[in-house]
DNA sequence: TTAAGTGTACTAGATGTTCTAGTACACTTA
DNA sequence: TAAGTGTACTAGAACATCTAGTACACTTAA
């Protein structure tokens, strides 16, 4: 099972399949011109409508995640095609979220350690 | 115009109310015990049906950053009651960029080097 | 006491989104 | 040719959002 839907969550399925999808491109868990499940298979997976699953795909290709071959299926993109976009709104959160942290009275130092954790925990994990 | 609603977003009124609030209150703009605008008045400002302004209360009487007195109005919670929860949150999506900006090849030093940026434009402007 | 202003609760209905259901067609591959 | 694929369309159910209107209890000040 790729990936899995939670029902308690308020946000549309396609919404959080287009997430979910992203992520694991994004992490590398799915690589370049990896093939996705197919439209009705995914469907079957998960016990939703194929055009929901159409949706989700709809969107992740309109992104860039992803690339569509009628008649062959869903591969995904080069990272080059999300790349830049995904890392500028990554950009933007980041730093959102550090003016926040400010004004709720977190220092930069307080912010450098905490980035030196996560550095340190992904590091050993993954690629 | 304390707030003003953007009819294009996609998020419903009362959601984009409760954020802006929210917003007015961490940043500090909206002192604690001030009087916010009563249901009817924000909603005859905003052009709007006063019981989405309601609901938009609610949430925010709930979430702890307002307190409600029957037949006076609604007032800015001290900061104790949110504060902790908001850092909580804050902390958890600010871990969640760093994880992210790992995955799309952005070192530690480049996101210090942010953070420094940050704060000091921040500690020039406000407060 | 009275009037104005406040929060709260409720019903009803319009509107838009989401999701399902079903069908049909064009394409690729074996 | 058959199976598997993406795509497009209509129709309707289910749900959330928002508006409209009404009513009631409370606080404050005249």
């Amino acid at each position: 099972m790729l990936i899995n839907i939670d029902y308690q969550d308020k946000r549309p399925i396609y919404e959080q399949i287009t997430e979910k999808l992203q992520n694991l491109i994004v992490k590398g868990v799915l690589a370049e011109n990896d093939k996705i499940p197919s439209v009705r298979n995914m469907a079957i997976e998960l016990s939703i409508n194929p055009n929901t699953i159409q949706r989700a795909y709809q969107e992740l290709e309109r992104a860039g995640y992803i690339y569509t071959v009628k008649g062959r299926g869903n591969f995904v993109s080069p990272s080059e095609s999300w790349k830049k976009d995904k890392l500028g709104e990554a950009m933007k959160d980041f730093e959102e979220k550090v003016t926040e942290l400010i004004h709720l009275g977190v220092s930069g130092d307080e912010m450098h350690r905490h980035i030196d954790d996560v550095v340190k925990k992904e590091g050993t994990n993954n690629d």
